[in-house]
DNA sequence: GCATGAAAATGAACGTTGTTCAATAATAAA
DNA sequence: TTTATTATTGAACAACGTTCATTTTCATGC
């Protein structure tokens, strides 16, 4: 019965990965503890070191499930026939509902922060491309003569604008806005960007 | 010698939250440490808690200091007769110029966490409702039909829209952009969302 | 099957946090 | 000066993440 220990492994590995998202999804990424995560699996507390390096490379994997489900669910939100205007404001929403129905898991995306120096790992970095493509392709059509680098930019500030939105509102910090507003401004906000797109084409 | 007691307390506190102040804006918030302030101010440990109920209240009050000098820099960018168009401009490149030369103090404002369910306290929420009112005056021209709370919440996007594009960019979560084009983009986004808002002025 | 070496699992122990509190020192009042 | 408050002190505590000597489990060669 060879590759048992790899088997064995492989599924502590998910193990914990599984219970270190529910409980983030749960408590905020603050909540998230070595040792529940351990009993939760049931392992010994060292146990989890042999699978993460530490709880900070843990947290980088959980990440990038729910970036997979965020990109899942953006690219599941544009009909095919959409207009590069219906397609902004399909993504804005899809970007903004999501991160109501898993608010810790999207806020853990951003609030969590890796020791002073360390820089996040390429593949993470690699993993949020999808974000800037999604965008720049309804973009090209709207910025006819932009060049691949320029639309990429522009991309990457008008997801930064909408996420900016979700974000001040999802945060407690701020005195927020209701539910169902929220929905109205992030797709007012979608509407205002692609009529200021048009508007100031010749000014890029 | 009455009131020695009271003039003792009042500037360790100023002590205090001036070396907590520069330690975050050195290393981060989480790079804030209780030992390393009360060694800065010359203190005990135990001091510190005379002053702040905890370092939770102790970086609210650094918020403040923060928020205030946001404040003045921001009133200040903007020239007397401004247009609102030109108004929205200046507030956001002020705004970005702000986070750029302090950096780990705006990024504290809003990766600082407080424990989990704990809301801010009035008094901190009240300190960012200028914020929402300089945004609101230029917006009031610009949507001249508008009830005040229509303003509010339509400023409040426009704030997290160009604060959205200054903080993605500034984390080193993201790919960056290079801190010249951050601010063309900056620009850009405030001559867009004013162009959009001109542009969906009856569709509000 | 059994013995042997390698790998994984264990959980007590360590270092570093924020916070507390009995003991001490300093100040105001008498 | 004496006495009663009040502030300051820093050792001690609890809660973390992480490590590592020890034990247990598994793969391999006879």
């Amino acid at each position: 019965m060879a590759g048992k220990r790899e088997t064995k492994k492989e599924e502590l590995r998910e193990r914990v990965l599984k219970a270190a998202s529910e409980i983030i999804e749960a408590h905020g990424v603050s909540g998230l503890r070595a040792r529940d995560i351990a009993e939760r699996v049931g392992c010994a507390l060292g146990g989890l070191y042999t699978v993460f390096a530490d709880l900070d490379e843990l947290i980088l994997h959980v990440h990038s499930g729910t970036l997979k489900r965020i990109e899942e669910q953006l690219r599941g939100s544009v009909p095919e026939a959409a207009t590069p205007r219906e397609t902004f404001r399909h993504l804005a929403l899809a970007y903004l509902a999501f991160a109501q129905d898993n608010r810790n898991l999207w806020k853990a995306l951003f609030e969590h922060r890796l020791p002073e120096g360390a820089a996040p790992p390429d593949w993470h970095l690699a993993q949020q491309a999808f974000l800037i493509q999604l965008i720049a392709a309804p973009l090209s059509i709207a910025m006819p003569g932009a060049n691949p680098d320029a639309l990429a930019i522009r991309a990457r500030t008008l997801f930064g604008a909408v996420h900016g939105v979700v974000s001040i509102s999802l945060e407690d910090r701020f005195t927020g806005i209701t539910p169902g507003h929220l929905e109205d401004e992030v797709a007012a906000l979608a509407d205002i960007l692609a009529e200021g797109i048009a508007a100031t084409r010749d000014a890029v």
